[in-house]
RNA sequence: GCGCGAUUAGCUCAGUUGGUAGAGCGGCGCUUUUACACAGCGAAGGUCGGGGGUUCAAGUCCCUCAUCGCGCACCA
């Protein structure tokens, strides 16, 4: 606008009706994209950044290219870029990296869904290539469905670095950290007991299992001179061995490895006596017979002890000729059948009938997951190795460790921030139980595995690298990687690694990863993990755990509730900026936010008086301004707006977001427009033209300032403003320096 | 069973190191005055889940109980 001479300025036409978000935010997001200012090396190019500036780095959670963005991802997406911009405005060389995650199971599962429902077929009708294809496709409409969404949200994020997990340079990424791991005997292959799930035909890993509380009917049976509880007869015709502990006085009398002959199932059996501590003498009756086959614990004993080991469950879960009569059967439909069997044969003790205990689900199908010993490919998190270079404080450089010890290590050392207690505790928690990590799947969209086959005269030859080998009659392995191996690389698969990138050099530790405490375990222990053993470097140096955004009945948004919020549609409503504050305020980082409608809209208002204060300010302003002096008055009302804008800066320093929304909120609505915009009305009319003309400068000032501190919070409606005001050689808002410096 | 979190105004939630209880929304009353009726002003509304303790002082620290939620383990 020019600037005016007249006690009443004029101002912009815009300026005199209601904000608009919809009319300023698609423009000013593309003014930002334009600028080439989410790259920090454009910053530096045009001197807005010092080029020796600390480096500020956050990696975006790639969201999965399932579908569409909900209002939790709204909720993440605000908190990263409110840190972002305000580190950009704080001179740091600051870069926030996009991308998406193939999220192999989940999006495979979502187009199997979709072609059952187009014409009931399923992926073999397909083959391999043709469903590969589709589900690629599937991902990139996704892709480009969510990155729309980002962009709504004002996310500035450096699009120039976009990742995909399934693009080329991630690919070499996650061949070459399977290859290395592979070489350091870190990545095995081995015949163990993996969490199965018979509707999904693949392997799951432990944290994708779901636990949900079922009531059944837990039964006694007589085995030999022993009485057995179990909720699964179904499983029992394998069981040959029966397991007391050492110290039970009542089974003082046999002795470990004794061999009893009993009537079992389908006729006489001889057992043998296992002495263990893991058999609890206060649970049911004392002793237990093992399916080491369909059970982690005593799959655990069965190693222990060298024990046999048979299978009983088949793929599908249906049981094999080891049950004789019952071959063929699916679990579900022998159980009773069995049951009546060995009570005719007398060897049913008693029914309890409401019995409660937790049945294991796969995530993604909701089968009930039937523990399978198959071949599968592991990493292992207790192998011993020697890394050879470590930045991470308590482990040497050339020393031995685990990966357990580098994921305990990178907390408990305190080169990771993970500073929220109580999710440090889980974390911790987490680690003591993990176990190997089963990283392959039965899939077939995903990272295959890099491992080739080759049949010779000694038998099978096996090679793994980034590339296929030379020469004929190699098969590749038909599995393909857990979704999270590839995750867990983003730190820097993102950064150009294995290259030796400078952005790696620069960027690499990052300064931050904002995740849902849901995927502590699933991903940033993980990253953890991977980052430490590729670059002996932590992948973050701090960990801001944020809570769920839940329905205003505190359930969680679920496709079956049909609860769900659209972020776009809030944004129609209310704009961008309201959405952002009305996630950000009222709740404290790392606690669950309930979804409050009323709350946005409340934002809205705010918006619209910011706009209606800058309406004030410039219908006040005058070209002498430039010569005003501030009054004694005048000074103090600055001084005291200082003194907000410091604690509004240490709280966004120490990621208090919410308190620092509520600062700038309060100070703008009733300081600047309730309290300072009112006493103005008067002094604005004063004879003296010192105290007139100290008071416009006052209020240009307060504005420019107030805004430029609310920026990373509402940034399309303060961008808006900032481009009306009468400043000398402006600068998007975006790139200004934060007031305080 | 072990652990974590929550319990503050009608609703949704803040309240960093202990120092006179806050916001938004809703409800009530009044008001068109250099911005804003998508507004302003005003008043109402709380024994901070119960009980006990430490302290000059407790929503905040300690103990205990209750209710709700979550995680892990068990699941013979």
């Amino acid at each position: 606008m020019q600037p005016h001479s007249n006690t009443s300025g004029q101002v912009p036409e815009k300026l005199l009706k209601p904000y608009d978000p919809a009319a300023e935010e698609v423009s000013i997001y593309k003014k930002w994209e334009d600028s080439g200012y989410f790259t920090p090396e454009n910053m530096i190019k045009d001197g807005l950044t010092k080029p020796d500036a600390e480096a500020f780095t956050i990696v975006l959670p790639p969201p999965n290219v399932t579908g569409t963005l909900h209002v939790g991802h709204a909720y993440e997406d605000t908190l990263q870029d409110i840190i972002v911009r305000f580190n950009r405005m704080n001179g740091k060389k600051t870069l926030w990296i996009p991308g998406t995650d193939s999220a192999a199971i989940a999006t495979q599962a979502r187009v199997e869904k979709n072609l059952q429902k187009e014409g009931g077929k399923t992926r073999h009708d397909l083959g391999r290539e043709e469903m590969v294809k589709r589900v690629h496709a599937f991902a990139k409409d996704s892709e480009n469905t969510i990155l729309g969404q980002v962009r709504k949200m004002g996310a500035s994020l450096d699009w120039t670095r976009y990742a995909y997990t399934l693009d080329e340079k991630r690919n070499r990424a996650v061949f070459t950290a399977f290859k290395r791991m592979y070489d350091a005997g870190l990545i095995y292959q081995g015949h163990r007991i993996v969490n199965w799930d018979p509707k999904g035909q693949t392997t799951i890993s432990d944290d994708e299992v779901v636990y949900v509380e079922e009531k059944a009917k837990f039964y006694y049976f007589q085995y030999g001179p022993f009485v057995i509880g179990t909720a699964r007869p179904e499983t029992k015709f394998g069981d040959k061995y029966i397991v007391v502990n050492p110290d039970d006085a009542k089974y003082q009398e046999y002795t470990h490895g004794q061999k009893i002959e009993l009537e079992w199932i389908n006729g006489p059996i001889v057992a043998t006596v296992i002495k263990d501590a893991a058999s609890d003498p206060e649970i049911g009756t004392g002793a237990m017979t093992i399916t080491p086959w369909h059970s982690m614990v005593d799959f655990e004993i069965a190693e222990r002890h060298h024990l046999d080991k048979e299978q009983v469950i088949d793929k599908y879960g249906k049981l094999l000729p080891i049950a004789g009569e019952f071959a063929g059967l699916k679990i579900s439909e022998a159980r009773e059948k069995i049951v009546e069997k060995l009570k005719e044969k007398g060897l049913l003790v008693r029914i309890e009938e409401n019995y409660m205990h937790n049945i294991a689900t796969s995530e993604r199908t909701g089968a009930t997951i039937e523990p399978q010993i198959m071949e599968q490919w592991f990493i292992g998190v207790n192998k011993p190795f020697i890394i050879p270079h470590s930045k991470i404080p308590g482990i040497a450089s050339g020393s031995e460790t685990t990966l357990k010890t580098l994921m305990k290590t990178a907390v408990e050392s305190g080169a990771i921030d993970m500073s929220q207690e109580g999710f440090r505790k889980t974390y911790f928690h987490w680690i003591e139980n993990l176990h190997d990590w089963c990283i392959s799947r039965q899939i077939w969209f995903g990272h295959r595995i890099p491992v080739w086959y080759r049949a010779t005269e000694k038998g099978k030859e096996i090679y793994c690298n980034v590339v296929a080998p030379e020469g004929d009659g190699w098969e590749q392995e038909v599995d393909v990687l857990d979704t999270w191996f590839s995750s867990a690389l983003w730190t820097f698969s993102t950064l150009g690694w294995p290259e030796e990138t400078p952005d790696l050099k620069t960027y690499h530790p990052t300064s931050l990863i904002a995740p849902a405490y849901e995927i502590l375990p699933l991903w940033v222990s993980r990253m953890i993990l991977m980052s430490g053993f590729h670059l002996g470097q932590v992948p973050f140096k701090k960990v801001l755990i944020h809570g769920l955004v839940r329905a205003k009945d505190g359930r969680k948004f679920s496709k079956s509730l049909n609860n769900g919020v659209d972020p776009l549609e809030m944004i129609e409503k209310y704009g961008a900026d309201a959405l952002r504050m009305g996630l950000i305020v009222g709740s404290a980082v790392g606690s669950d936010i309930k979804f409050d409608e009323s709350r946005i809209k409340g934002y809205k208002l705010f918006a619209n008086k910011l706009w209606n204060i800058a309406r004030f300010v410039l219908t006040n302003y005058s070209a002498e301004v430039s010569t005003a002096i501030y009054t004694k008055d005048d000074e103090v009302v600055l001084a005291a707006w200082h003194t907000t804008l410091q604690s509004i800066t240490t709280d966004l320093e120490t990621y208090r977001l919410h308190l620092a929304t509520e600062g700038i909120y309060h100070f703008i609505w009733d300081e600047f427009a309730n309290t300072i915009l009112e006493e103005s009305k008067s002094l604005l009319t004063s004879e003296d033209p010192a105290i007139k003309l100290s008071r416009q400068k006052l209020l240009l000032t307060l504005l420019s300032e107030t805004i430029t501190a609310l920026h990373p919070f509402m940034p399309f409606v303060t961008e808006a403003i900032y481009d009306l005001l009468p400043i000398d050689n402006k600068q998007l808002l975006m790139v200004t320096t934060w007031p305080m410096k």
